[in-house]
DNA sequence: AGTGTGACTTGGG
DNA sequence: ACCCAAGCCACAC
């Protein structure tokens, strides 16, 4: 078996899937938010190459994850737009500019010790 | 090996 | 609330 190959992932990949798998319907989590949990403050840029490379593969609701100001990050239109359309269907509301308010829809794990 | 890029974030004006 | 600049990190060319 070669190495990086396949399911053969880093730590930080797999805990990012898990925790994106772990959002709930109606529900959404930033990027920053997902890489913290996950272990890397910084890994914003990260959690995104993971979705971009592994949703698909996975089966992952990317549709869940949005940026820090609570909009649809996609650039592309028509991604865009079908991302509305999924968060619209399990009750997430949003503006036409995509916007949605993070203090009512963000998901919080309850980290508790 | 260096440069550019991106579904990001935060801070300042 | 909006726009801009800098910081970050892995990956593609």
């Amino acid at each position: 078996m070669k190495k990086g190959s396949g399911q053969s992932m880093q730590p930080f990949t797999r805990k990012v899937i898990s925790i994106i798998k772990s959002i709930p319907e109606g529900s959404v989590m930033t990027y920053g938010q997902i890489a913290e949990q996950a272990g890397s403050a910084r890994g914003a840029r990260q959690v995104v190459r993971i979705l971009h490379a592994m949703s698909e593969a996975h089966g992952l609701p990317w549709h869940r994850v949005v940026n820090a100001k609570g909009e649809i990050a996609i650039r592309d239109d028509e991604s865009r737009f079908r991302q509305l359309l999924f968060l619209s269907g399990e009750g997430v509301e949003a503006d036409d500019e995509g916007r949605i308010d993070l203090d009512r829809f963000r998901y919080r794990p309850d980290n508790r010790d």
